[in-house]
DNA sequence: AAACATATCTTGACAATGTTAAGATTCGTT
DNA sequence: AACGAATCTTAACATTGTCAAGATATGTTT
């Protein structure tokens, strides 16, 4: 039962989650800026502008992808961090999963980050998503770190940001290129990431 | 003396800087895919297919300015670090150079890191202004901790990486959007550095 | 069951884009 | 003065995103 092709039915049934596919599958191959709408609707099997009665517009359609991206992320943060107690554990568990996410899903992560005109992030619905992925990180470091939040809480934000800034700059430079393209020795992600989660990131604050 | 403009002569004289400059300025307005070749062509005052005699296509002109933008980011990391002897001070003025470099140039920064199809990394002249804008990094680390050069030199690769992730993502998370979207309270992006930076990073490996 | 509103898809069209081939114009050199 | 190379233009092609109008199916009301 091969997702990508048409059915028989003038209506195709369930068009709408078939674009989704067949775009991802399009990203995967050809890249974010090769993705095609008109492509994506020939795969599918159905006329150049049937995608707008489902998106309205080709933007939208990648929006929704981001979306469903943000919610995978969250759903691996959160079924990882189930298992251990302790929230030091918990904090490198986070990093190694988002790290991970962007390698094993390189193209939902284009999506999620670099959207091109970056109206995504003016898109409400694909906002919520991301800050409830990003949720689990602001809560282990709570967890960690009461004291942070007393003041303006700018202690706590920079945290926060640290960390999120480690993992996501590390995920952005392999799946951006550079540092596939650079030859970083033999190290493989795993122990890449391994090696950075090993050290003691925030280790006190100013 | 407006760069923008044709000259009246037919042949232009210096199309290729003009249509760099061209392209930077419409990606500032219109985004890094709203970025035209032909529109780019007629702001110049030139016919759709002169660029082709100065770029073999649309992605050897961001390559062009991928590679203008590396070295940018290569004399401002080594015009700072000049001031400072420590070499720990120095390793904070990178990071902060890093990331100011793109705030103030968030064009370039899309250009060289977010460019679509991704084989600008296949681009040599790309790949050789990246590498000497990063070798100020690694030259500080290089004196901040020469045993970590020891043995496989992992240590010394997976400290560079670090530096280098948490300052990308830093500027990632704002030039993509998320950061400036998220409204992380009223942190301007300068404090944010300073507190970010302002912890230990690589405080011991391992 | 019949009629009707709605959702879904198609056809046909439009302007715009990246790119190339063929021809025109200028520049540098001999 | 003449000739080759560099630079630019015109014209064309296949594609793209998007929209308006029409066709077809679905579901609901009577």
């Amino acid at each position: 039962m091969a997702e990508t092709g048409r059915t028989d039915k003038y209506h195709h049934g369930d068009l709408r989650q078939t674009l989704m596919n067949n775009c991802l599958k399009m990203i995967e191959e050809k890249g974010v800026s090769g993705f095609t709408l008109r492509e994506v609707a020939r795969i599918s099997g159905v006329s150049p502008a049937a995608p707008y009665h489902h998106f309205k517009n080709k933007t939208e359609l990648l929006a929704a992808v981001a979306v469903m991206g943000f919610k995978m992320l969250d759903e691996a943060q959160r079924k990882e961090t189930e298992k251990c107690d302790n929230p030091g554990a918990k904090l490198k568990v986070l990093g190694r999963s988002y790290v991970m996410f962007a390698v094993n899903h390189k193209v939902y992560f284009h999506v999620m980050f670099r959207a091109n005109p970056e109206p995504l992030w003016e898109n409400t619905q694909v906002m919520n998503a991301a800050k409830q992925a990003l949720s689990h990180l602001e809560n282990t470091i709570r967890e960690l770190y009461p004291e942070a939040e007393k003041g303006n809480g700018n202690h706590f934000k920079a945290a926060v940001l640290t960390c999120w800034s480690m993992v996501h700059g590390l995920a952005s430079l392999w799946v951006d290129g550079p540092l596939r393209a650079a030859e970083s020795g033999k190290l493989e992600i795993e122990k890449l990431i391994d090696l950075i989660l090993g050290q003691d990131i925030i280790h006190r604050g100013s």
